[in-house]
DNA sequence: CATATGTCCTGAGAGC
DNA sequence: TGCTCTCAGGACATAT
């Protein structure tokens, strides 16, 4: 998503709008004047991302965060209706206008300050990336955790960017099952699944992400991701990796896990 | 402190 | 056709 709007840096903000701002607008800080006042005039400097939120730098310090949640997009153009288009950013320069659209409006969008920036998304709040952590700070940081491995890989306080698709990928991929303790995992398998990680993920960044079967994703140039799932949303079907089992979908924190019984057996010793 | 759970919201698809 | 139910890529507040 990140890339396919980094072709805004450069360009500067003419305008801000939310065109629904009379009915359920999404969540934006501060409140539509301020934002308008502090962002309007002012350039995009960079565009970066911290975690599964992307941040425009502007030249003022400040920075728009975009957090897209479940259902939001962020486009240059072309959004799939009007309906849901919650925030244009006009633009001059080599683009026109950058656009936030969002379904289910659970996304957020901040303008926040460099000290407010350090607050939300600094050390505390957020753990460092999964592309970026070693595999000795990813054991460092969840291996003494009691909770399901499934579910802690999901906190971006421990590591940032790992979304409930690749969680069950990234498992599935060392045959660890989705509900063991993190304490159990053994020095083995955090080397592994540190691995894994960075596979999965360089894997969903060439394949352009993830669209499920909803076909809610699209990229910024209009395409579906074309993440191949090996367990994710394929219950009942065989497992590719083994060929015996047959994906199982469980609920872990009111989330929806898969895994394949045969490549990650429950009681497998450690 | 660490961990678990409910909630925000809209729309698609299944089943009756 | 139209109803009800379940499910959905996330994060945070609150409870235990």
């Amino acid at each position: 998503m990140r890339r396919g709007v980094a072709s805004v840096a450069g360009c500067t903000i003419r305008d801000f709008r939310q065109p629904r701002l009379q009915v359920q607008p999404i969540t934006i800080r501060p409140g539509p004047k301020t934002f308008r006042r502090r962002v309007v005039g002012r350039r995009i400097a960079a565009v970066g991302r911290v975690g599964k939120r992307i941040v425009l730098g502007l030249d003022s310090g400040d920075a728009i965060v975009i957090e897209p949640r479940m259902a939001g997009l962020v486009l240059l153009a072309d959004p799939p209706d009007r309906g849901h288009l919650h925030v244009v950013l006009e633009l001059s320069g080599p683009e026109k206008q950058l656009l936030f659209w969002d379904r289910r409006g659970l996304g957020v969008v901040r303008l926040v300050t460099p000290a407010e920036f350090a607050a939300c998304y600094g050390e505390g709040k957020m753990g460092p990336d999964a592309l970026e952590i070693s595999a000795a700070e990813l054991r460092r940081r969840l291996a003494a955790s009691r909770r399901a491995i499934k579910v802690a890989l999901l906190d971006q306080r421990a590591l940032a960017g790992i979304g409930n698709i690749y969680a069950s990928e990234i498992l599935h991929r060392i045959g660890v099952h989705p509900a063991w303790p993190c304490n159990r995992l053994g020095r083995g398998h955090w080397t592994k699944l540190h691995a894994q990680m960075g596979k999965v993920l360089r894997e969903a960044l060439r394949s352009q992400g993830s669209t499920l079967r909803d076909k809610g994703f699209r990229t910024a140039a209009g395409e579906v991701g074309r993440y191949r799932f090996r367990v994710y949303q394929r219950a009942g079907q065989p497992c590719l990796q083994c060929g015996r089992g047959e994906i199982v979908r469980i609920v872990q924190a009111q989330r929806s896990t898969f895994f394949c019984p045969a490549c990650q057996p429950e009681d497998a010793g450690v």
